[in-house]
RNA sequence: GUCCCUGUCGUCCAACGGUCAGGAUGACACGCUUUCAACGUGUAGACGAGGGUUCGACUCCCUCCAGGGACACCA
């Protein structure tokens, strides 16, 4: 048997350095076994799936240095490899578990399963289905879709009796079905959730390795019921720590830098990222540090993997890259690698006409456009205070931009303008005196470039940790007053989607 | 709240019944250096707690505690 893994992001966002860390353990390990590794886009999220979130994220695996055998790209034998071209394959799937018996159709409200919930939640139990469609006849439910009544195709879990989960790294799992929620398998909208569209596309593209996050454990047991009704052979699972913040919550951009984006814009070397994802739970067997790929295939072991959540530091990175730096590269490969990152025509291109008007010589580049380059600005509380806002109201202009560019969709100039701007009007400000803040965090200087163009050259990920090191200059924000702003953004939020309709 | 996972220096990893518990990073100190880095040397710093099992437990078992994850027509 072929051994063959799988990396399977979702196309939603940014490419995150959580995707690249499963993405090489999966790579290694089938790559050590003779195998293949694939990559799958899981597009079933019509809503939040784009393309250039897909070619950010292709773009960036091959940035670090993985490589797949068969994908949306480079195709291969059991495509197409983007679940939104396969929905044929997974209603043929609902059907074959309807007409088993393993699935049943709900034609249940939005409405009602919420207030199902609500009252389960008062009574504090586990949210979960009722089970209230599982007693329509087969001649009714099919009567009901025929007539064309919405509704969605939801798994039948055994009533008793426990599912254990074998886990490469741990002791077995055991987790009792009631545990386990009537899934909803195809949407309303006649797409597959996760859990259909995964299992049927594991078992069709022959994967026999599924390694993932932590955060999968506890549907694992969906899964196999799925293997079981199908007549399947589950794969073999390893579910891999959880990357973390350095407060130990599983990585987020609320909290930190996630995107690969922002590692490849702060001048981070691919080599180096990866070596250091390498050594997030895992070690080489003599301890050293610095391994590339190839290295590290030499003595790849999955039993070597640590099952502490291990804490993404930055700093280590840093230090890491350094040595990349010193070590690996002479002078040629040096000045090439900087030109390869920001001192490109692509790169400086959108920077002309923002510059072009603000200098009268050369000399004027650093000083106007230095700070694209840079990774903090060097800031302090001074630099950041302002005649007309006390220091905590800045403080409040910096975490509600903050909020607001981490939950914005889009990321082009018009969006972050009309976002600054309802900023400032819900905060009841002078949208110049709201702004003053952000052209100090954002640039390091109390005038700049034009904002919204600057902050969409920088990127999210860097706006937004600028925007952080901003409210850490000030001191932080205590807790209690991040939690009384949260509920006025919150209220404002609201407030505003009430208005906008 | 329920279920599940995890628990070694601040952080990342070693040691898988017998070591003064090791390395790296970060911190600090000293050296080198025009400065800063880099580099070199050194210092502080951990087995979550309590019970067992054993001649002997970081390592095995139990209880507790702590952290994390999951509980969607998102993945």
């Amino acid at each position: 048997m072929t051994v063959r893994t799988r990396i399977a992001p979702s196309p939603t966002g940014d490419p995150h350095v959580g995707t690249a860390y499963v993405a090489l353990f999966n790579y290694c390990f089938a790559k050590t076994h003779g195998g293949q590794f694939i990559l799958r886009i899981e597009d079933t999220d019509q809503a939040r799936s784009t393309r250039e979130s897909e070619g950010a994220i292709l773009a960036a695996l091959r940035w670090v240095g993985l490589e797949w055998d068969e994908g949306p790209d480079v195709g291969g034998p059991h495509g197409p490899y983007r679940q939104s071209e396969r929905s044929a394959l997974y209603r043929e799937h609902a059907d074959i578990l309807l007409g088993k018996g393993h699935a049943f159709r709900c034609f249940c409200t939005a409405e009602r399963l919420t207030e199902v919930r609500k009252a389960q939640m008062a009574a504090k139990q586990t949210p979960r289905y009722d089970g209230h469609c599982l007693s329509l006849s087969a001649d009714e439910s099919a009567r009901r879709a025929a007539a064309g009544e919405t509704h969605v195709v939801r798994m039948k879990v055994p009533d008793g009796g426990t599912c254990v989960v074998h886990d490469r790294l741990r002791d077995p799992i055991h987790i009792d079905y009631s545990q386990v929620d009537m899934q909803v398998l195809l949407k309303s909208d006649g797409l597959p959730t996760y859990h259909l569209a995964n299992v049927v596309d594991d078992h069709h593209m022959g994967i026999t390795h599924v390694m993932r996050g932590e955060e999968w454990i506890s549907s694992a047991p969906k899964h196999l019921l799925l293997y079981g009704y199908f007549g399947w052979q589950a794969p073999e699972l390893c579910h891999l720590p959880l990357l973390r913040n350095p407060d130990k919550s599983k990585l987020s951009k609320r909290k930190n830098p996630t995107s690969i984006l922002y590692y490849q814009r702060m001048g981070f070397l691919p080599e180096a990222l990866l070596n250091y994802l390498g050594r997030m739970a895992w070690s080489m067997p003599d301890e050293s540090e610095k391994f590339g790929l190839d290295q590290m295939m030499a003595h790849f072991d999955v039993d070597r993997i640590s099952l502490g959540g291990p804490v993404f530091d930055v700093d280590k990175l840093t230090w890491l890259n350094g040595r990349y730096i010193r070590e690996d590269l002479d002078d040629a490969q040096f000045i090439e690698r900087i030109v390869r990152w920001q001192l490109n025509r692509e790169a400086l291109a959108p920077l002309v006409p923002l510059v072009r008007p603000r200098i009268s010589t050369w000399s004027d580049l650093v000083d106007v456009a230095g700070f694209f380059l840079q990774g903090m600005p060097p800031i302090t509380a001074d630099d950041l205070a302002h005649k007309k806002l006390e220091p905590q109201e800045v403080q409040r202009v910096l975490q509600w931009t903050q909020w607001q560019l981490e939950a914005l969709p889009a990321w082009d100039a018009a969006a972050i303008e009309a976002t600054l701007r309802a900023t400032a009007g819900v905060l009841e400000l002078k949208l110049r005196d709201s702004l003053a803040p952000l052209f100090v965090a954002i640039s390091g200087k109390k005038s700049s470039t034009p904002l919204f163009d600057t902050i969409g050259l920088l990127g999210r990920d860097l706006s937004l940790a600028r925007l952080r090191h901003g409210l850490e200059v000030l001191g932080g924000v205590s807790k209690k007053q991040q939690g009384r702003w949260q509920k006025a953004y919150r209220a404002a939020l609201a407030a505003q989607a009430e208005a906008g309709g």
